[in-house]
DNA sequence: CTGTTAGCGCTTTCAA
DNA sequence: TTGAAAGCGCTAACAG
């Protein structure tokens, strides 16, 4: 045979114009040529398997460093079926919650080689869909989703892919004591506890009429709720009117609104438990507006130690939550799911701490 | 020929146990045997290209539908060099301000096919470097950047990438009115003349010694700083002790310090000029402890117009700065430049707002 | 420990 | 307007 026959032999070997529908970029096979082994080889080498002679895994770094190769995350992704992206899905970047929570996730995520993909749901379960329709095709290795509550169609979604996935901020239900927790992976604390914590606060103080405010009534929020429902009830101090729910978003403005509101429907209450710390905040300088003595006429609670809840006249008594742990120990137990290791503790209670301040 | 000779011919068409490496997903040619077309003619159908029999187009859509196809992103990526993600990097998330600009950035990008991947490079030019490079292999299909500030490696990855590329926030020096503007894109407002604004207000309120605090100095405040000077030299008042910066991050604590600082320093001051509205926002609940009367015996300015600002004690005159409208344009700039169409305005304006209220 | 082969699912290119 | 061929850059699977 000629050896000037044509294609078949190694066809990109001596391609010095490359194809046509290269990219430019310095590809596996690029450097593989260069330290005279095979792609494979090199990918092996690069990705940091065993069994590759660590003399060749030197040298085939070094000659990825000097042809600045850069491996091509579609490629890989096509190839392997994985890759190297999670999903976070938060209700909302406006609450400095959220942001403390993807902080710590993505430090973890980053450090292990992953990186953080970023959705907003705006507590709509229907957006959250939509996010899952349209990032699930990205497979990305892992799922770290803001609490359980997930319309049916996304629960299958989630099922069907197959993607671990861990649940943050809130735990998941235990409804006997002797029997074995639901093993659904989740890390968070409490909700209903904190605010019975809150709320046993109050009651200590000398308060008799607590209102419950909230906006926002997300699971979370109705789990505080909860709370404060049964230690009132136990102790027969329960009203209904007690209880200012508004649907819609939290803010200062609607602080200071359900101040008003409350006092107006019960001259008597001496004590407003808040959902979230930036409508007591709005509360606190409404108070200070109208001149209403806090704590001594009126004791005002939030929850989740927001910024500036320390610098508030006076400094407001709330809950801190243990975001920046749950995002770095979701994140943590997210990587060992997707490596297929056993997690220890599927169910992960990270607690919460009362700040007791002067506002109560 | 026997019809049952061996593999070269359909290698796929019979397949029903698959590949072993096969992602059991509905690929495209799984839908074009269902149609009895090419998976060619499927894929320009679904990717709405033109030429193609409108029947055809129809059925393959129910077809598509019908099987639950959904297009794999990464061999989309890989074979067309493209992807329809948008990195977009911006400081911080726990300012207002950004998540502003994220979420209309986000509500544009979707619209039209493509996902924010969110980037934060906590006002570090090497952590913006490192973020480039771990993302820029993703092939994004444009970027969107806070400012100008970018390391001298940062800005060769960006031009060597060739991907299309808007800058958020402020505006491109024009060093001669008479000369053509530099034509690098970029959405914002000038800094600077929102500086000269508020500190002309302030004078014009009477005041005298007008002191500039910042946290947080990058590129954006120290533009503001300089229209301060600007104003207060052509008046004869400018001091350099007027001046109290402090590198690190701002927050409502850092406002009360920085107040305090202030009228240590110099008992004269009469207002005091913030760079964001949290450290202003800090510096009037430290006047109300303090009882110092605001804004008779000391305005207080702010900018950005956040959450909280009309709700203080007075309420704090600022500066509203368009982030919604910022995001929104740059994000509608960046799919012109994606698109190869020529941009009408690459250097624009959307200027700012002074928002007068009690403090000043 | 290393290499060969054969795709992953899609789109570019070119021909019909 | 449609299709066939080829290949994007990488890795699974199997040999050796």
């Amino acid at each position: 045979m000629d050896s000037n026959a044509s294609p078949p032999s190694s066809p990109r070997s001596a391609a010095r114009g490359r194809s046509p529908r290269a990219s430019g970029r310095v590809t596996l096979s690029d450097v593989a040529q260069a330290v005279g082994v095979s792609a494979m080889t090199v990918s092996r080498a690069l990705r940091g398997e065993r069994r590759v002679d660590p003399l060749l895994v030197e040298k085939i770094h070094a000659a990825a460093e000097r042809m600045g190769y850069v491996p091509d995350p579609a490629a890989r992704a096509l190839a392997s079926q994985k890759s190297t992206q999670v999903l976070v899905l938060v209700p909302l970047l406006s609450n400095t919650l959220f942001v403390d929570l993807i902080e710590s996730i993505h430090k973890v995520l980053f450090a292990a080689g992953y990186h953080a993909l970023i959705g907003v749901t705006h507590y709509d379960r229907a957006e959250e869909e939509q996010l899952l329709r349209t990032y699930l095709p990205l497979r990305p290795a892992g799922l770290l989703l803001t609490g359980f509550d997930h319309s049916p169609a996304a629960r299958k979604l989630l099922a069907d892919s197959g993607i671990p996935c861990v649940h943050m901020m809130e735990l998941s239900a235990v409804d006997q004591p002797s029997q074995l927790a639901d093993q659904t992976p989740c890390v968070g604390f409490s909700q209903a506890e904190a605010g019975v914590a809150i709320t046993r606060h109050l009651l200590e103080r000398g308060r008799r009429r607590i209102a419950f405010c909230a906006g926002q009534l997300d699971a979370r929020v109705m789990q505080r709720a909860a709370g404060w429902r049964t230690v009132l009830e136990q102790q027969g101090l329960y009203d209904p009117a007690l209880e200012l729910l508004w649907p819609r978003p939290t803010s200062m403005a609607l602080g200071a609104e359900l101040l008003t509101q409350a006092l107006q429907r019960d001259p008597a209450i001496d004590a407003l438990f808040f959902c979230n710390d930036d409508i007591a905040q709005g509360a606190l300088l409404e108070a200070l507006r109208r001149g209403i003595p806090v704590p001594e006429r009126l004791a005002i609670t939030g929850f989740n130690d927001l910024p500036g809840s320390d610098q508030m006249l006076p400094p407001l008594t709330t809950v801190r939550t243990p975001r920046g742990a749950i995002g770095a120990e979701s994140a943590q137990m997210l990587l060992q799911l997707i490596r297929g290791e056993l997690v220890a503790t599927p169910r992960l209670d990270l607690g919460y701490e009362l700040v007791v301040r002067q506002s109560s």
